[in-house]
DNA sequence: GCCGTTTTCGGCCCGACTGTTTTCAGTCG
């Protein structure tokens, strides 16, 4: 089930010996860091929850291969967490989490998840006025109940609702990352299968769109029955919604409903298309086949006076046959890419594969996981030509960044670089940009960096005059070489600040700053449409992962996807450039 | 609960912002 944060609940226990991703043991160690706050306890314990919660996400192999012994060796996981985590392991449950879960309702742990509301505020909820779920909330605020409540003054009400409406806007549309995850391992135990001539996930999660209602699995296969009986059988698969011939629905553990289609393989492609949508892409498409006398369905493109059928097989035959080439799933929006393929004008739009580097990457110096090193040849086997290395700046306090630490960074960095054949190591880092658009560090240190990317981190609700300067004077800067995650939007939590973003785009355009499309699954920011926009203003842009861990580095993907739904060709993307002409432009207007 | 030692206790990212509790608690990055 999902909350209405489109937050998954709490997965039921499983069968024993399951095998259990990091992300799971990860998610039912943070529940008990959450539960442990909610009730009052030691915010160091939780503290160390999180932080074990963390590390065990982040971490690049799979946890549930490692005894307690290994797993302390996991940086946070001392004795105790490492036997609780044995403990899930092997029974699907840890005790001490059911004892506090039996004690808090599940919906008061979701009220957290409402921006600005921590774990003292549910609590007094939960113990004054018996709130346990985000709609009781609402309510609660409607009833005018929280009027007498100790710290909830009419302001704190506007900023609860103001949380939930956000949420309610999200709705039940989960993550694309968090649905990711079963599509691909659904799509893998089904290729398995005697019989399967083709599998794959339709729907927005091929689209890339940045949420999804559900997943949409295709299997083309001459009979269905075993593809339908497998689905039911798996071990993400919680509970069986509908089975039937045609289609069968489960919902996995991670609260994500599935809808199974089987179609003979002889309408895999018109399957696949109609599938994959969108409705409105798809309404163009139907609209063109009447046009021609023909029509389109999920069974194949049929001429309307003989029903006969005259191409199914491929999607590019179907889109061959409406006078189209194929179209990027990514495009399929109906946002002028009909008009586009016409013409013969469609974006050749970038992919994974012209990705050389990734410019904005974190490690354990502030506030990534994992060391230097160890980023550095995750790299290196993901092919890349060049690495960035972007920690934090001085001006965020938290992550205790110094001069000194800065140029040691720097030195190991050159000497790892001078151990590496075939990939390049930048030194860079992420600056903060301050209220007025300054950012940390005098320029002659700055000058020592091979690039500055600069992003917001704080004072999010200046006014839009403000904001606008403030960036502008960020891109003006001579060091500043990207803009990380430029409207610092939270997907469902936090919109993104307010800003003349056609002024932002044209600075941009003007002083050679590029723009972040940072693939963190939860910012996507740029987000599509922005970067159609920005593109019109000859904005170049940067496709990074702002990894903060090993794993994250696979994130990109969600950045390359976004950077498809924005139209954008490997030309617009400053790192699929060889590394001669990204220096050049590093080196911004200043002279050679 | 973890970790590192000045080892078996005592710290633990720390400062800003917000709203409201007129002196600070809660939340966030």
């Amino acid at each position: 089930m999902l909350g209405p944060c489109g937050v998954p609940d709490i997965p039921p226990p499983t069968l024993k010996g399951v095998a259990r991703s990091n992300d799971e043991v990860e998610a039912v160690l943070q529940e008990y860091a959450d539960l442990i706050a909610i009730t009052g306890g030691d915010a160091f314990k939780a503290r160390a929850y999180e932080k074990a919660a963390r590390a065990i996400g982040g971490h690049p192999g799979d946890v549930s291969r490692l005894d307690a012994k290994e797993l302390r060796e996991i940086s946070g996981v001392g004795r105790s967490i490492a036997d609780k985590v044995v403990e899930y392991l092997r029974t699907g449950t840890i005790d001490v989490v059911e004892e506090r879960r039996a004690a808090i309702p599940a919906g008061v742990r979701e009220l957290i998840t409402i921006p600005t509301l921590g774990p003292k505020k549910a609590l007094t909820l939960y113990e004054e006025l018996h709130v346990s779920s985000v709609a009781e909330l609402a309510e609660a605020i409607r009833a005018d109940r929280l009027h007498d409540l100790k710290g909830f003054g009419r302001k704190t009400q506007e900023n609860l609702q103001h949380g939930i409406d956000l949420m309610a806007q999200a709705g039940s549309r989960i993550p694309l990352h968090i649905a990711m995850d079963p599509a691909e391992e659904i799509v893998a135990e089904l290729s398995r299968l005697t019989g399967c001539v083709q599998c794959t996930y339709a729907g927005s999660l091929r689209r890339v769109k940045e949420s999804v209602g559900d997943i949409d699995v295709l299997v083309a296969a001459e009979r269905s029955d075993p593809f339908m009986a497998a689905l039911g059988e798996l071990p993400t698969t919680a509970e069986v919604i509908a089975h039937g011939r045609k289609k069968t629905s489960i919902r996995t553990v991670q609260g994500v409903q599935v809808d199974l289609r089987v179609l003979p393989p002889d309408s895999w492609g018109a399957g696949l298309q109609y599938f994959t949508g969108s409705k409105a892409h798809n309404i163009r498409t139907r609209t063109i086949a009447v046009r021609s006398g023909l029509k389109l369905s999920e069974y194949g493109l049929f001429e309307m006076e003989s029903g006969r059928s005259v191409a199914s097989r491929t999607e590019e035959e179907v889109y061959a046959r409406l006078g189209l080439p194929w179209i990027p799933p990514t495009l399929r929006e109906d946002r002028g890419e009909i008009e586009a393929a016409l013409r013969g004008e469609l974006p050749d739009v970038v992919t994974e594969r012209d990705i050389r580097g990734d410019l904005h990457t974190h490690t354990d110096l502030t506030d990534g996981l994992a060391p230097l090193e160890e980023m550095v040849s995750a790299a290196a086997a993901r092919g890349y030509r060049y690495y960035a290395v972007t920690d934090h700046a001085p001006d965020l306090y938290m992550q205790r960044m110094t001069d000194e630490k800065a140029l040691a960074q720097r030195a190991r960095v050159r000497a790892l670089d001078r151990a590496h054949r075939g990939m390049r190591l930048l030194h860079g880092t992420e600056l903060n940009i301050g209220p007025d658009g300054e950012v940390d560090w005098p320029d002659e240190f700055l000058a020592g960096f091979d690039l500055c990317v600069a992003s917001l981190h704080s004072h999010f609700g200046l006014g839009r005059r403000a904001m606008t300067q403030r960036l502008v004077r960020a891109c003006e800067h001579p060091r500043v070489n990207i803009i990380g995650h430029p409207t610092t939007r939270r997907i469902g939590k936090r919109p993104g600040v307010d800003a003349d973003w056609d002024e932002v785009f044209a600075a941009c355009a003007r002083t050679g700053t590029a723009l972040e499309v940072n693939a963190q699954p939860e910012r996507l920011d740029l987000g599509d449409e922005d970067i159609l926009r920005a593109k019109e203003f000859g904005v170049v842009f940067a496709v990074n992962s702002d990894a903060h861990a090993v794993p994250h580095l696979g994130q990109l993907r969600y950045g390359v996807g976004t950077a498809q739904r924005g139209w954008l060709t490997a030309g617009d993307v400053i790192n699929t450039w060889p590394l001669t002409r990204l220096r050049r432009f590093l080196r911004k207007a200043r002279a050679a």
